[in-house]
DNA sequence: ATTTTGTACTACCCTGTGTAGTAGGCACTT
DNA sequence: AAGTGCCTACTACACAGGGTAGTACAAAAT
């Protein structure tokens, strides 16, 4: 039924990631409330998901005297690379040529612009 | 503690598809054969995975005498390029200019002969 | 008629994710 | 000290996706 797409992280777990990364240092007590802004949330939820989030080495945490304080263990930039290039040679190996294709169908369509940023970073790697 | 890829299909699923597309018509009995070359495996679990397959029409099937004869609903090379499309889309949305940058990363790393290629594709376009 | 073959249905397991309740600890207030 | 509140740990449940397969029943082959 789903489309194929790719989740690099659950829905709620992106929104709490998000967060994180804004703020450097976030309590599971702030998480929450900036969640309440959109939904209503169980303060267990976010702290059991937060809890993935360490296990899963996205997230770090610290005792800060009460509540624990938790950091991103990488920053956005840096989880977005690995993630990306994970992804992409996964569809290489799978896709080839297609998917060389449809990167420049979908950038294209998505932001025309950016295909002259993608010549100069092969302009780049070829030096 | 899996790294971040993604999931087309599933291994099995993914396993019978490369078979279909190969065959361009099959029924459970014959892809049961060829990948009892490889490994055991019920007849009847290639059937639900097969039958689940053409739930999300990946697969169809006719009557045949006998048994089933099922054919993929598209081509490899199709399936590939809309499954690539949407793994690019959502990267494109999600992680912007470092998918960019990664995609050529990964490129240069896997077949830097692909990264002409991609010139030349890039160009098609432009114009 | 009996065996074989094929299908449908059902079921179980495991993993990932969202959701949340409950229990127990510590701390601050009164 | 007793009560109140916030925090964490543990546990649990649900649902989806996917791998695995048994059972039942029908049709076909022998």
């Amino acid at each position: 039924m789903a489309k194929p797409s790719f989740h690099l992280l659950g829905d709620l777990e992106k929104q709490i990631m998000e967060i994180v990364w804004k703020q450097e240092q976030v309590t599971v007590r702030g998480v929450v409330e900036i969640l309440h802004k959109k939904r209503e949330i169980a303060y267990t939820t976010v702290m059991t998901v937060m809890n993935r989030l360490s296990e899963k080495k996205l997230l770090t945490r610290k005792e800060d005297g009460g509540a624990f304080a938790y950091v991103a263990t990488q920053k956005r930039e840096l989880f977005m690379s690995r993630a990306s290039e994970n992804v992409i040679r996964g569809l290489l190996s799978e896709c080839g040529e297609v998917a060389i294709a449809q990167f420049v169908e979908a950038l294209e369509d998505v932001d025309p612009a950016k295909l002259a940023l993608l010549e100069k970073k092969i302009r780049e790697k070829r030096s």
